[in-house]
DNA sequence: ATACAACAGTTGTAGTATGCAACCGTGGGA
DNA sequence: TCCCACGGTTGCATACTACAACTGTTGTAT
């Protein structure tokens, strides 16, 4: 790959890193969930019933973080948390009634919102859309894991 | 395209934004800028000279993230501001030498990061990333400027 | 010519997300 | 039994961002 074309590369993931975080902000709807909030309640709708630790991995954040988020979703009566009577290092955490319903609000929401926006490609395109994103999580979860030395900003 | 696949495409997204973000973090190199910091620079290389305003849309921020991030790199020496005489409502913001270095040193080690990941695919997946990202970037763009309700964040 | 509107940029304020380090309590293993 | 490892919480620091209010400049319409 020449120098040009991996310039126009770096150039769109710099771009799509920003139009990614501009997205996610901007809006309070969804029952005023904000953006880490949200993907909380959905890792934690695919792994409930879990422990802090468990969705912090999933989600590979820091403990503390999710710690925080979760602290605010059960506060807003969307999160039921409890000790683990086995284990009492651990704690349960699982989707209350609230948080089931705001997550199918999320989820009915946000597969209109993308399926719009995907069907304005190809079926080809789409294709390699999905392909291309699925290559791109894996190598740059495997090239920031594995690197320990200085990474890219840009 | 079916809401299996929708939803996987989705967590994707998800999971490509947090990516994204550590990514951006974990590291002082790079002479000690910012993520912003680094992403006004190759804008700034590739605009200059230009004002205040070109930078912040072509980053698609406000005025004043970019103002704020223009003023930390001016006061470590990376970037020249000046008024224009021309019309004096407007700064002209070029790169310092050091400016120079710091982007030139930034390239050569983004573009191995970079080149040392994508080597690992193959040419037809490589192509397919590459077109992929490009599609997904102006969709994103499209959707998120034409769309003034609710958005995704999920 | 003057007044007003539009624009560029700066600054104050506030919100959100994040990680690290220190800490507490629990539990397993030497 | 003692100690260490682990799960979770909290204090602290940092980064990035947008909005709103403000200053100063320029262009335009009356």
């Amino acid at each position: 790959m020449n120098n040009v074309n991996i310039n126009e590369f770096r150039k769109s993931m710099r771009q799509l890193e920003r139009l990614l975080e501009k997205q996610s902000k901007n809006f309070d709807c969804c029952c005023g969930v904000s953006v880490a909030q949200c993907h909380t309640l959905l890792a934690l709708e695919e792994m409930e019933p879990c422990s802090l630790s468990v969705l912090a991995k999933e989600l590979e954040l820091d403990k503390s973080t999710v710690s925080r988020s979760i602290e605010g979703l059960v506060r807003i009566g969307l999160v039921h948390r409890k000790l683990d009577l086995e284990n009492r290092r651990y704690t349960i955490q699982t989707l209350s009634e609230q948080g089931r319903l705001t997550v199918k609000k999320i989820n009915e929401e946000n597969n209109e919102f993308y399926n719009e926006m995907l069907n304005k490609l190809a079926n080809k395109d789409k294709n390699s859309l999905i392909l291309g994103l699925t290559n791109l999580i894996d190598l740059l979860q495997k090239t920031i894991i594995n690197s320990d030395k200085c990474r890219s900003k840009g």
